[in-house]
RNA sequence: GCGGAUGUGGUGAAAUUGGUAGACACGCCAGACUUAGGAUCUGGUGCCGUAAGGUGUGAAAGUUCGAGUCUUUUCAUCCGCACCA
């Protein structure tokens, strides 16, 4: 009978349902296994990088549980979020309708890829128990003063009607419809997650060498720790009087004190509150004042592409240390946002501000000694008109002049971050409610614990105008859980990073804890930290550094013991290209998994994906290779007639032909090269050519046993890659037994009875030769000489090197 | 601009500690079997050359008996951050 994969992979998945053959064992005895692919969004069907991020993933849980290990190997579904609420403005439906029949395709299609996911741990953020232990933590938050509400300035996509995190800005655009972001006065929640900057910096190195270097750096730069000196500029009398005496001084961040002495002017973020003030007082023209408001309401993405543009605000600021009068600018490169939005400028040693005073005309001070007359100098000297600093080495000088300021009360050393609180405000629908309630005498109260979950109103309208929480009739109107007075609900709702930062806890809960606990310590203890996580590059910052935070949060405040980091180890793979780019649907190259589990099974579509390029890299999708995996595997179906026995068959090797060692060689490189693939490098694609070669090795000769051998061999090692093939020959051809275990190595195989050696004159490559395993180097040498004569004529050798079992090199003058 | 990564046949890619570059696969060429083949099987296939031979891992130099691998310089592509003071 010839190769029938839907047959097999349907038989097979129904026998695996049956037996909930991949649920993790319940206790903490045995060794486990915590492999984690990152849970997909129910976007209604799965595209090929779900294929090719699951197919890894489960490979890795496969190998494992075959080892022995207790594995757990989950999926569930990141469920709340805006696409949701598109569909029901665009064809009707309602979010949670769309989303939950979204879920039971994809899980279908999920199951016709014979992914040994846990059932029983399944579930979607959206279902209302979720919620209910998420509001939990949320309040928790909120109680320690962790989470808070404050207006700011945000960043608003107008396109999605909602607030983005910083991290959800790409490039000045929406990361999810890449709609321009812009800025507006908002309030809203946020997570202090700059508390953790430190120690969110300091624990990459926990993960140097386990996540990808490049991930690292990311997030290094992100949180964008800086070192340096703030301190405050006083207001000359005349400004103070301009301002109504309502500011005295601003505060200003640097990293250089060292340049301190060449200060020559001050700068303001147009956002600032001293320049609104002066706005406000009319003490700027009017003209002025217009310009800087046009300049404040630039969007970051325009703000970063225009030309330095400033305006003198008409004040001066007193040197603390020179006691010189300095004048005070506003500038659009200024960042209202960082150091407090207020900057010394120092134009002779930082490139910005010199472009600034050269454009404007603003004096030169220099006091670093090394640069050019004219110049910026950035770089190192020592100090020149800078007092008693004047001789000392600038980059020392930074910390003498922090430590001058801190002596005489002036400022001090300062630690600053590029790193914001997390805004999880989102003015939608489709979300987890904030469970907090606003309440005229009591403020901002949290709901009781024994109402959570607050839960979603199923009548709404939506309509892509407003919130439509806020919009409904009665959902938001309640009593205050304090005084029992009316008050209001938030309508906003949590920014959807929120659930997928503390999934990786849920799965490992028990699922029949589910209803009394959010998170069990205990069963954390055990499974955390997952051992391999699996996912795509694009969430470098955003989920995993939410995820990392959340991981240290939710330690502090009790909901789990001493866990670091969440995910110990993280493979990031690569995109699947057609036609030399990323499968979309605007561009119709997609590959419909569906339609190619049709075609070939899913075996096909798992081995093509783990063969064509290592998981790290992109994958280029290719239809006659999927071809040529498909042959593969019928191929191997069809050589089961070659199998004559049961068991491992054990074999006397020096018996055997040349053709025969051959084979029996290339299957055990097989085997060998395995362990390396499956714990360590995942270059699946170099474990299949292996079994590849070793098919063609055998099927070069006739022995049965050395097939028997040989299949029980391959089948066990491509079973983690393609289950349904591997497990149907295996139970037929040997009842399973080649499926449990490991297969010990033989070592006897790899040694050959003739070597075959390359001969090089003077590192070039002349001939071939085939010698006794045994041979003496000069035996060597001589047969190597003999072959090479025709190179060696009026020459003389000068040095003769063997490389045992490689080559033979003979230096000729 | 700063940071990171990657450069190997027509294509996807292999290559322990430096030791026969191109395994494995796709494609292509030839042949076999076929009414037919876009099925299957066999053989070939880095490039130049009829051949002998030459040449070849982005480029250049260096270390070495020997470099895809190590060192330096350089070019190209991709990705991330983009005025963070």
């Amino acid at each position: 009978m010839s190769y029938t994969p839907n047959k097999i992979e349907s038989k097979w998945q129904q026998i695996w349902n049956e037996k909930g053959a991949f649920e993790p064992f319940d206790g903490y005895d045995l060794p486990k296994k915590y492999i984690l692919s990152m849970f997909p969004f129910p976007s209604g069907r799965l595209h090929m990088g779900h294929v090719r991020n699951y197919a890894i993933g489960d490979a890795m849980a496969r190998y494992y549980r075959k080892q022995g290990y207790n594995v757990l190997h989950p999926i569930g579904f990141d469920a709340f979020g805006l696409p949701a609420e598109n569909a029901a403005i665009k064809h009707g439906r309602h979010p949670k309708e769309w989303t939950y029949s979204n879920i039971d395709y994809m899980s279908k299609e999920l199951n016709t890829l014979g992914l040994s996911f846990s059932k029983t741990r399944e579930f979607a953020t959206c279902d209302p128990l979720y919620t209910k232990w998420e509001q939990g933590f949320i309040i928790k938050m909120f109680e320690e003063g962790l989470l808070f509400r404050e207006s700011t300035t945000v960043n608003w996509c107008e396109d999605c009607h909602t607030v983005l995190a910083n991290e959800q800005v790409k490039e000045g655009c929406c990361w999810r419809c890449d709609n321009p972001v812009e800025q507006k006065e908002m309030p809203g929640y946020y997570i202090d997650i700059v508390k953790y900057a430190d120690e969110l910096l300091e624990d990459l190195k926990l993960l140097e060498g386990k996540w990808p270097s490049q991930v690292l750096t990311m997030q290094q730069n992100w949180i964008g720790k800086s070192q340096g000196l703030s301190f405050s500029f006083t207001l000359s009398e005349a400004s103070q009087a301009k301002l109504g005496g309502a500011f005295t001084q601003f505060e200003v961040f640097t990293t250089r004190p060292d340049t301190i002495y060449g200060v020559t002017y001050a700068a303001l973020a147009p956002e600032h509150p001293i320049v609104k003030a002066l706005i406000k007082a009319n003490a700027l023209e009017e003209a002025t004042a217009h310009a800087i408001t046009m300049m404040a309401n630039m969007s970051e993405r325009d703000r970063a592409q225009a030309k330095k543009e400033g305006y003198d605000l008409g004040i001066t600021v007193v040197h603390p240390l020179t006691g010189e009068e300095i004048p005070v600018w506003t500038a659009n490169f200024v960042l209202a946002s960082y150091g407090g939005g207020a900057v010394m400028s120092v134009p002779t040693h930082d490139e910005r501000d010199f472009e600034f005073a050269k454009q404007y005309d603003l004096p030169l001070k220099y006091v670093v000694s090394g640069g050019e007359a004219g110049e910026v100098y950035t770089g190192e000297g020592e100090l020149i008109n800078s007092a008693e600093f004047n001789g000392m080495n600038n980059v020392e000088a930074k910390a003498a002049i922090i430590q001058h300021f801190e002596e005489q009360g002036l400022g001090k050393g300062t630690t600053n971050f590029k790193l914001r609180n997390w805004g999880v405000s989102r003015q939608r629908y489709w979300g987890a409610p904030i469970p907090i309630i606003h309440c005229d005498s009591c403020g901002l109260v949290p709901e009781k614990l024994e109402n959570l979950p607050v839960a979603l109103p199923d009548d709404v309208e939506i309509t892509g105008e407003g919130n439509p929480l806020d919009n409904h009739p009665t959902w938001k109107h309640c009593t205050c859980p304090k005084c029992g007075a009316a008050a209001i609900r938030e309508t906003d709702t949590l920014d959807t990073f929120v659930q997928s930062s503390w999934y990786q806890f849920r799965y490992a809960t028990h699922p029949n804890k589910w209803e009394s606990i959010g998170i069990d310590k205990t069963d954390v203890n055990y499974w955390l930290g997952v051992d391999q996580y699996i996912g795509g590059i694009e969430h470098a910052i955003l989920h995993l550094l939410y995820a990392r935070f959340f991981t240290k949060v939710l330690r502090d405040l009790g909901f789990i013991d001493n866990l670091k980091e969440p995910f110990e180890r993280l493979l990031t793979q690569g995109m699947v290209l057609k036609d030399g780019s990323k499968m979309s649907k605007s561009k119709g190259n997609t590959v419909d998994p569906d339609k190619l589990i049709e075609e070939y099974g899913a075996d096909t579509a798992r081995l093509f994906t783990l063969f064509a390029a290592p998981p790290q890299k992109e994958l280029e999708w290719n239809d006659s290779a999927v071809e040529g995996a498909f042959r593969f595997l019928k191929r191997l179906y069809d050589r089961k007639s070659k199998v004559t026995t049961e068991d491992l068959p054990i074999i006397t090797h020096s018996g055997l032909s040349k053709e025969e060692k051959l084979a029996r060689a290339k299957v055990y490189e097989a085997l060998k090269k395995s362990t390396d693939v499956y714990e360590k490098t995942f270059a699946y694609n170099t474990l299949i050519a292996a079994c590849m070669e070793a098919m063609n090795a055998l099927d070069k000769q006739e022995n049965d046993q050395v097939w028997s051998e040989g299949m029980y061999i391959i089948l066990h090692l491509l079973e983690p890659i393609t289950p349904h093939i591997c497990t149907e020959l295996s139970q037929e051809l040997f009842g399973a037994k080649n499926l449990a275990g490991k297969i010990e190595l033989i070592e006897e195989v790899f040694v050959q009875d003739t070597i075959t050696l390359a001969v090089s004159v003077n590192g070039k490559r002349r001939a071939e030769i085939e010698v006794d395993a045994g041979a003496d180097q000069a035996t060597v040498i001589a047969m190597a000489k003999e072959q090479v004569a025709k190179w060696l004529e009026e020459k003389r050798i000068v040095k003769e090197i063997v490389v045992p079992n490689k080559m033979v090199n003979l230096v000729v003058k």
